[in-house]
DNA sequence: ACAGTATATACGAGATATCGCATATAACCA
DNA sequence: TGGTTATATGCGATATCTCGTATATACTGT
């Protein structure tokens, strides 16, 4: 939970989650894809890997990482409470709406 | 979205959110139920004022803080392609154990 | 105007994050 | 074995975060 938040709290490795979700890549095709250098996509993918956002799995000398779903669910679900809260205040938005017309 | 996730980082800020869920409250508070210092407790307020988590308004001498829905509610929508994403991989993991069986 | 209460800000110290450059590691192929 | 490709790590500089202590600001009641 603490460190879902920190990762995802960078700009450049929210990119690398987004481009994750749409299919498994290599190291190499994420940092072309986002154009830095090679040791800055390396360190921030082993921010999100340290913060289980993403697994690895070694093919020859790629490394091909992939999204693991587990850490934005707990996200998720996390955000819950927060959802109940949101709504009580639309509703209350809407019927005070009501009495004025 | 930048600030949400990094104002959210933070244990401490979390829970003053979690706090604010249930009612608005005063920085005081606030500080007595988190027992931490004043300036540390309105130093966290800022930031999280300043991500746009809060709002507060004037009452005598006291702040009430209140949480703002909005970040939240942006929050669930960056959230909403990664739910498609994990339903997608629990789909195809529960297609392979009807598989299996 | 004055003492008290509530909250914010300034400043300095220590910790942590980020980046670029250089280098290490590891697998591949000839 | 040696060269090449892919990725990770070490290091130093700079920036940013966090905390504690002290102080400022602002409102209240007398």
């Amino acid at each position: 939970m603490q460190s879902s938040f920190s990762a995802l709290a960078d700009p450049l490795r929210r990119r690398m989650v987004e481009i994750l979700r749409q299919s498994e890549r290599s190291a190499g095709e994420i940092q072309r894809a986002l154009k830095v250098n090679q040791p800055t996509t390396s360190k921030h993918l082993r921010t999100l890997r340290e913060a289980g956002l993403v697994r690895v799995r070694k093919v020859a000398q790629r490394r091909l990482y992939r999204l693991d779903p587990a850490p934005l669910m707990e996200l998720d679900a996390w955000l819950t409470p927060y959802r109940d809260f949101w709504t009580a205040r639309l509703d209350a938005l809407e019927h005070h709406l009501d009495q004025e017309s």
